[in-house]
RNA sequence: GGCGCAUUCGUCUAGGGGUCUAGGACGCCGCCCUCUCACGGCGGAAACCCGGGUUCGAAUCCCGGAUGCGCUACCA
């Protein structure tokens, strides 16, 4: 282990909205930097100039922001500072570099000629045993390559590999693992079409220069580490190539495979942090924000996705999950979206916030429904409904009632609590609570279950009758409660109506 | 096909040779609380992929198989 400075780096590619697989590879960057005390850097890796997706870049500063995930660099104002594309002469270098000591090599072949290839020869590959055939500086005389390049055909930069060696990859979570050479093939570094390089360099090169102590990325860049290794050597920085971390991947909830981007709306749950239209399609994705989650609730679950504390706690704040995180407690298998715990922890999360802290979020729901009321009942309101609300959009359905009197009522409920009877005991009831002065919860609750009582009346079918008559449907929280909330003329304008509609 | 990584309840996971008749959580089921719905409490069903080996002893170590996933682009 080296004694350098803790660097880390999260780098997306701005091909579209950060998938939530990705957010959990900036969050295990973020932890891990903060943890040990390092830095956390962003770079925006946008060397396919043809996949490149306006307003992608923007999207994911803003969900990292959502979410609370700092960068300590590469991000000022908002927008990112580090991008790849404006890096170009800086990978040129490199690229010669490379070039002059024979570690790479120029290569003319279009891509329809290797297409062409593939077809022709089974698992054709481009590598030592065939670069021999192909049309690159390996088989052209120097003046026929210099001539194709000041011609302005396009060519590409491979690197050279070679055959017959093992290539070993520390892992900081798989442990050691060991690749042949020979199977690797002489990847493309660099396009001169674009003058831009391919991830594979650019990766390197920017690592080396920002000086990264830790790159920690999913698995899938597992098979591509050997040749990132090679590369170091190459380059002449062996000495101070970062540790390596391959995280696991997130798969599907149900059914085989890579958590994706379309799994969202086909599954019915966001799988992205924040809503986005797709600039060309107009399509839209739906994200954990405006689905209603709290941020914190996000990453707390999203931690726990292939990460474990050790003991039996799951609740961990930003600040306790940097106190606890560490590399060697992360899984190695892959981990399938569970999204019904999502909405637990969302639930958990939102039962445990404070009736004042919610309050202008269900004020902002109750103005929509244009309702207005005071504070101190609204507030009392959520704090007897927030139990039974998973997000903040469901206090709607659950609060109403303290503010809206029922229009009709429901048919099953009425079906089950409204007895022959009823009309007869609820007429009795709107008696008893005419005559009570203090509406308090506990006063009325004692004078009626007194009047119960003193009637032999049957408490479950008085109290079932007066809930359909005062929230419209069998549910809600104890009936004085709401009484008392809703106030004696409300009550009794609730009751004497219900039982107008109810009997009829 | 080739190469790599992985494999404990349906799901997320604890477990790093004996304390495992395998623990927790989500979901599911039952009971309690109760005027309903929730919340909460209690309880239940539910797993070490298979086969060899090492060992007095293996969920834990090794090998093989099976299965899953990833990669195999002038994409990242």
């Amino acid at each position: 282990m080296s004694e350098r400075p803790v660097r880390v780096r999260f780098a997306p590619s701005p091909t579209g909205p950060l998938h939530i697989g990705g957010v959990r590879t900036a969050l295990y960057n973020y932890l891990f930097a903060r943890k040990n005390g390092g830095k956390m850097i962003l770079r925006i890796e946008d060397t396919d100039s043809g996949r490149f997706v306006p307003g992608a870049e923007a999207y994911i500063i803003e969900a990292l922001t959502w979410l609370g995930i700092e960068f300590d660099e590469g991000i000022a104002n908002g927008a990112a500072t580090c991008r790849q594309s404006e890096r170009k002469p800086i990978y040129k270098k490199y690229v010669d570099q490379l070039l002059n000591d024979g570690k790479a090599y120029i290569a003319f072949d279009t891509p329809a000629e290797l297409e062409a290839k593939r077809q022709e020869i089974a698992n054709f590959q481009y590598d030592a045993r065939t670069r021999g055939s192909m049309v690159n500086s390996l088989t052209l005389p120097t003046e026929e390559v210099k001539a194709r390049i000041e011609r302005g055909d396009n060519y590409v930069v491979r690197v050279r590999i070679e055959p017959g060696q093992d290539i070993v990859v520390n892992d900081m979570i798989r442990g050691k693992v060991v690749i042949n050479s020979n199977i690797l093939d002489d990847k493309v570094l660099y396009k001169s079409a674009d003058q831009l390089p391919t991830y594979h360099l650019a990766n390197i090169v920017d690592d080396h220069l920002m000086e990264i102590s830790h790159v920690i990325r999913g698995e899938e860049w597992l098979p591509s580490a050997p040749l990132h290794v090679l590369l170091y050597q190459y380059l002449g920085w062996a000495d101070t190539m970062p540790e390596f971390a391959h995280l696991p991947l997130l798969l599907k909830p149900e059914g085989n495979g890579k958590l994706s981007k379309r799994d969202g709306d086909r599954l019915g749950f966001p799988v992205f942090p924040l809503d986005w239209i797709d600039p060309k399609t107009g399509e839209k994705s739906s994200g954990y924000r405006e689905a209603g989650y709290f941020p914190e609730a996000v990453v707390n679950f999203l931690a726990l996705l292939g990460w474990h504390a050790g003991g039996d706690n799951e609740f961990f704040s930003m600040q306790e999950l940097i106190e606890e995180f560490s590399l060697d407690r992360v899984s190695k298998s892959g981990a399938k979206f569970d999204y019904e715990k999502g909405k637990w922890f969302n639930h958990q999360y939102l039962m445990n916030k404070s009736a004042e802290t919610l309050y202008p979020f269900v004020q902002e729901i109750l103005l929509q429904h244009k309702v207005d009321a005071p504070k101190d009942k609204v507030l009392a309101a959520i704090e007897l409904t927030k139990g039974r609300c998973t997000f903040i959009a469901d206090f709607w359905e659950h609060i109403h009632y303290f503010f809206v009197a029922p229009t009709e009522y429901d048919e099953k409920t009425r079906q089950k609590r409204w007895k022959e009877n009823s009309s007869e005991e609820m007429r009795a009831l709107y008696k008893v609570l005419e005559g009570i002065e203090d509406f308090s919860i506990e006063n009325s609750e004692n004078i009626v279950m007194q009047w119960i009582t003193d009637n032999g009346l049957h408490t479950g079918n008085i109290m079932n009758a007066f809930r359909l008559c005062i929230v419209g449907e069998g549910k809600g929280p104890h009936m004085f409660d709401i009484t008392s909330l809703i106030g004696k003329e409300e009550t009794l304008r609730r009751l004497d109506k219900a039982i107008a509609v109810l009997s009829a």
